[in-house]
This record gives C-alpha cells, structure tokens and sequence, in this order.
DNA sequence: TCAATATTTCAAATATTCATGAAATATGGA
DNA sequence: TCCATATTTCATGAATATTTGAAATATTGA
C-alpha cells in the first residue's frame, strides 16, 4: 500500500480517539476476516444505528475499514493494509542510528499478536 | 509498562490526530534520546511558544512524551513505552486465529524502522 | 538584585465534533 | 407491488477543542 500523508495520518487517529469507534475498530481487528455486520457492531457496543453509522463512517473515511453489502445487511472489516501504514508513518526514523532502542519495541507488538 | 486503559488510549489518538502535534511527536521519536527543547520545536515547526506550549501539554497529558528541564530550557522527549503500549492496545487479539494475516504486519513495521 | 531569556498559564473568541430524531435509501419476501 | 428489515443521511443544538494576546513563573549571568 502507499505510504500516509500527514493529513491521512491525522484523520486516521482523530478516527481512533473517539472512544466508540475505537471499540468499534478493535471488535473488527479481532473479529478479522469474518467482519460484522452494522447491526451487530451498534447492539454489542449498545448504541442507536445512526449513532453508529456516523462513527463508521468516520473510520470509512480514514480507510481504518472497508464495507460490503451482503443481502440485507453491510459488514465491516478491519483494513490492516492502513493499520499498516499508520504504524510505519508514526514509527518512521524512530531508531535514527539507535537500533537499540527499537528492537524490544518491535519484540513487544509482536508479543500483543 | 503497565497496560493502557481504553481513555488512555483514546487521548493519545486524540493527542496524535492534530497536525502540529503529530509533526512534534515525529520530531521527538525521530531525536530520540537526545530531545529536543521547546523553543526549538515551536522555531522548527513555526509556531508561536504559547501555542506549542499548549499542545505540548496535551502530549504530555497523554503520556506520549516527557520533559526535563535543563538551565533555562524545558527538553522533550518521546516516551517509547507509552507507543509501545498504545500499539499492542491497538493489536491485541488481531491474530485470534489467524497469524498468518499478523505476521506479514509486525514484518512491515520492523522494515519502517 | 536586576534585566534578559525560556517557557507556561490564563481567559476569551472561534471552530469543530457529537448524539439525536426524523426522513431517506436499498434489499428481500409475500 | 407492498411491507418489513437494515442501514444511512440530514439538520440541529450542546459540548469540546484550538489559537491568541497578555500576564506569570523560573533560570541565568552581570
């Protein structure tokens, strides 16, 4: 995938600091290739639809998911391609001649998966 | 460290989804150990002190940075742990099953470094 | 102690974000 | 075609964030 610019990148974190959508995107982090469906998402996390589809639509925006209809219902997955990028966008020259630094910061989200 | 809090979380996607600030952070993750005073951040980002003060304080809130003073002036830096943190907050249970669509991910990151 | 430097804090005006109710759109089955 | 289901879009008011000028704090050196 390309890499971010710095306005993808802001738009990208403003989308996970909303404590709704952050829920939202990790249920679909975890729920993976599967996806959930609009419904399901807003009755787990116990809000209205419409509160819900404007805050996918925040993450929609960011490319932090996609959607596809499947007959009556849309589901939503995780992008992990942006996840991607905006990891390598905030992590970028971070070990400007200091590997040492860096390598337990890799072992570790590594150890997260 | 100890584990992030979904509200830590969410402030420091809220802290990182401002242009000046995300320029900032990329700044101090990119000095390193060294820092950088804050005066020297406003003059290199071209802002006004006050107002870099004011969004330092909000990186600060978010733990995503530290500060030192030195004689007459306040030093910055990045706080790798929190980053460290805040990506295995982001990552976790990603791989329920799955690792093959993880591992690619954790490699991408290791190679932006 | 006095002045200069480096930075933060405060209060205010402006701009942005958020949840909501109501209406609109799309799909599937009778 | 008609109705129910699933979801989004729109307009609005309330809450929150952002920048700024002015004032305050802390440090250094003469």
């Amino acid at each position: 995938m390309d890499a971010l610019t710095a306005s993808d990148a802001t738009d990208a974190f403003a989308a996970l600091s909303q404590p709704l959508r952050l829920q939202a995107y990790r249920l679909l982090v975890q729920a993976g290739a599967e996806g959930v469906a609009a419904g399901a998402i807003a009755a787990r996390l116990d809000v209205r639809q419409n509160t819900m589809s404007a805050n996918m639509a925040v993450l929609l925006h960011a490319k932090l998911v996609r959607r596809e209809r499947r007959g009556r219902s849309i589901v939503y997955f995780a992008d992990f391609a942006t996840m991607q990028s905006l990891l390598g966008f905030m992590l970028e020259d971070c070990c400007g001649g200091r590997p040492d630094l860096c390598q337990p910061l890799i072992q570790e989200i590594a150890c997260a998966c």
